[in-house]
DNA sequence: AGCACGCCGACT
DNA sequence: GTCGGCGTGCTC
């Protein structure tokens, strides 16, 4: 290498790798390059085999550093270097080390997130595939016909490149394909890339203005947040299309996330059916296998449509162009443990460091996201008419102060299901947010009550499996027939579950009566055949808990009835009334048209709550304006940053005392604009055998709370911890309870 | 998370 | 005597 410089005699420092190790630490690790590697190949993205205490592990190359952060005797050399070209794209490195910073998690679990399990694992990227040889292909049809299993495999892959996960699923062995390597018909390969496919297989509808101008909103190949409001039925999904077909057309993919339970195969077929380009599908039901391969067709920029839940935000895309986030507002984009990061957010962030457009469509946007484009953060759409013109569902409150109920139910709202299933032949959807069929058992002699062992709760009675649960924990025992304090058999129940309503509502209507809760859709076919029962639009009863407010359309459902608003509006959490006003307005979603009789009837003992009124007039902006002052006022989200320091302990003081002692620590060092607030015990103090303390901690901006955030973790991880005391940190947390 | 070290209780 | 329980400490 010619060098113009005169050369200084100085002892060359070698480089030293900075990699994440999948390991539960904060901190990144150094390394020495491995002997007699070409430095080109070192670049950060690529996966790294590296010895790590007594074991070997693979580790991912975060950068190249000059310096390294221990003593430089420490540092052991790396193993090998497992890729010749990054695995990860710059976009998914910076979007990994953004989100291990803000929510505090350790770095190399962010990674994880972003790998399938084979590469996390070391495996090799070199021929995972099957294919045809050039004798395979030139093989005439009909070939094999003897041979059914050997058959199937070849046409099969006369498809293209397959996993043999894939094959396997197929009912193709590995001896078959040993035996087809003999023949010399099939070979291993590695997966090529291709650029994804723009044509359309169909034109969609024309557009209204509204949807029009929200579409030209979106510039391209430069950062800028879109929302999009509008009610079921206005047509959101029109929009996505269009966004991605435009997408597509200038070569990119497109990343569309959707909740869990709104990614159906219907769904992902409604995208299939508008575009030539393979949509790659990644949610939590696959198979190691089958996710390895949607990666790798989004990773290597085969696939032009990556459509996934949650988690699909950390899957690495070859040409980013535009991201989706359906349903915004839904609580599934909020990782509930280990990494809890909440991917709507990560999903701007996202957007941001890869310089693509990002729309977020809801019927009822989170409180976070109206506050940004009230800020004029995110542009702000509407789509107000509901395809077809017409307007939504008339929505009424029934007053049950004194009134006589039937298992939840007052007359006028079983006078309603009457009408619209005897009468109108038509469907009626029943909203209760509780499984089983009573939240209580109580003995009538003495009072005893049944409660869990474990937690600070009640055990609910699930008459159709003649056992007490605990919706807790994993509590689980045979319904009683004595009361075990006094012997007394006259056990009573208390309050109300769907089973005990749909128990009541088939003894006195003649139209079959759906349950729809975690209980009753165990299965894998029982949403389907819930769905298609739905489709078939025969009379009948959909009685089911906020399962039935997600995603699912109802085209024959008329009436929708909320049982009990009461328990949802007053709940412990800040978050109440906004999740009330969500879901009333997304269940409306559910009903028909005012004009074809739909109608929305609210049971409550409060109807004079302003909230009520406000959705009677159909105002979800009056609701959130107002809900917004609230918060303003609290300097709650999304006026000030929430996160929490919760913890976990067998000992019913422990807790207690681990967060005062962080809290004393950090005193004094957190920004001015932080305050500290607690320990408070959670809602439920106890819950499967543990007791559990948060500590809050509120900042004015962003900068203040991740310092905030930093100074917390760094001072708790001093503090000892144990299997009697565990604690994390919950950076933007969903649930405060 | 793994994995090792280390220090006490009840076994062939 | 030693097998194994899990508290503690460390990983570049």
């Amino acid at each position: 290498m010619l060098c113009s410089r005169p050369i200084v005699t100085q002892s060359k420092k070698p480089a030293v790798l900075r990699v994440a190790a999948p390991v539960p630490l904060r901190r990144p690790f150094d390394y020495l390059a491995p002997e007699s590697q070409n430095p080109d190949r070192l670049r950060p993205g690529i996966r790294l085999r590296v010895p790590f205490g007594k074991r070997e592990i693979t580790a991912i190359l975060l950068e190249v550093a000059a310096e390294a952060s221990v003593n430089a005797e420490q540092l052991r050399p790396a193993l090998d270097v497992l890729d010749d070209k990054p695995l990860l794209t710059p976009g998914i490195m910076a979007l990994c080390k953004w989100s291990s910073d803000y929510y505090q998690h350790p770095v190399g679990e962010v990674f994880s997130a972003a790998i399938p399990k084979a590469l996390r694992e070391g495996r090799g990227l070199s021929e995972t595939h099957w294919r045809l040889t050039t004798e395979g292909k030139g093989l005439p049809e009909g070939a094999l016909s003897r041979a059914k299993s050997q058959a199937k495999a070849l046409a099969l892959l006369q498809t293209g490149e397959q996993l043999p996960e894939v094959l396997k699923n197929a009912g193709i062995s590995g001896a078959v394909l040993r035996e087809l390597t003999a023949k010399g018909l099939v070979e291993r390969c590695r997966i090529t890339t291709s650029l994804p496919s723009a044509a359309l297989k169909e034109n969609g509808p024309p557009l209204s203005e509204e949807q029009g101008s929200a579409v030209a909103a979106v510039e391209w190949d430069s950062f800028s947040c879109h929302l999009l409001q509008g009610v079921t039925g206005s047509g959101k999904t029109e929009v996505y299309l269009r966004l991605i077909a435009a997408c597509l057309d200038r070569g990119e993919q497109a990343l569309v996330l959707i909740p869990e339970i709104g990614l159906t195969p219907q769904t992902v077929k409604r995208f299939e059916a508008r575009f030539q380009s393979p949509v790659a599908v990644l949610h939590s039901g696959l198979s190691d296998g089958q996710r390895f391969a949607a990666w790798q067709a989004a990773q290597s920029g085969t696939a032009g449509i990556v459509m996934g839940t949650r988690s699909a935000i950390f899957t690495p895309l070859a040409r980013p162009g535009l991201i989706i986030v359906d349903e915004e507002h839904d609580g599934s984009y909020k990782q509930q443990d280990g990494f809890r990061y909440a991917a709507r957010d990560v999903a701007v962030k996202r957007a941001q460091l890869e310089g693509c457009p990002v729309m977020l469509g809801s019927a009822t946007p989170s409180l976070e996201s109206l506050e940004n484009a009230r800020r004029e953060r995110y542009r702000h759409h509407f789509l107000r008419g509901r395809q077809g013109g017409g307007e939504l569902p008339m929505l009424q409150t029934v007053d049950l102060r004194g009134l006589q109920l039937n298992a939840g139910i007052s007359d006028y709202l079983m006078a309603a299901i009457r009408e619209t299933v005897e009468a109108q032949k038509r469907q009626a959807l029943l909203f209760l947010n509780r499984r089983g069929f009573a939240p209580t058992l109580q003995c009538h002699s003495c009072g005893w009550v049944a409660g869990c062992d474990h937690c600070d709760a009640r055990l609910t009675v699930h008459l159709r499996k003649r056992c007490l649960r605990c919706h807790h924990c994993a509590a689980q025992r045979a319904l009683p027939a004595q009361c075990p304090d006094c012997g007394g058999t006259a056990l009573l129940t208390h309050g109300l579950g769907t089973e005990q309503t749909e128990e009541f509502l088939r003894n006195v209507l003649s139209c079959p009566v759906h349950r729809v809760d975690s209980d009753a859709m165990r299965g894998v076919d029982a949403m389907q055949s819930l769905l298609e029962v739905a489709h078939s639009e025969e009379p009948c009863v959909i009685l089911g808990t906020q399962m039935l407010t997600k995603g699912h359309h109802f085209p024959a459902v008329q009436l929708v009835g909320v049982i009990d608003a009461d328990a949802l509006l007053y709940s412990a959490d800040f978050r109440g009334e906004e999740r009330m006003a969500q879901l009333v307005v997304q269940v409306a979603g559910r009903a028909g048209r005012e004009s074809a009789g739909g109608k929305v009837l609210i049971q409550t003992h409060y109807p004079d709550d302003p909230l009520f009124e406000a959705l009677r007039h159909g105002h979800f902006e009056s609701i959130t304006r107002s809900l917004l002052d609230k918060r303003r006022a609290s300097g709650l989200p999304p006026y000030g940053q929430l996160m929490l320091l919760r913890s976990d302990a067998r000992n019913e003081r422990d807790g207690e005392a681990f967060l005062r002692a962080v809290q004393k620590e950090v005193t004094g060092f957190l920004p001015p604009d932080c305050q500290l607030i607690g320990p408070l015990p959670s809602a439920m103090p106890r819950r499967a055998g543990r007791f559990r303390w948060q500590l809050w901690c509120l900042s004015a901006s962003r900068g203040s709370a991740m310092a905030a955030a930093r100074l917390l973790v760094e001072r708790a991880e001093g503090l000892r911890k144990s299997r009697e005391l565990s604690w994390f940190i919950d950076v933007d947390p969903s649930d405060v309870v």
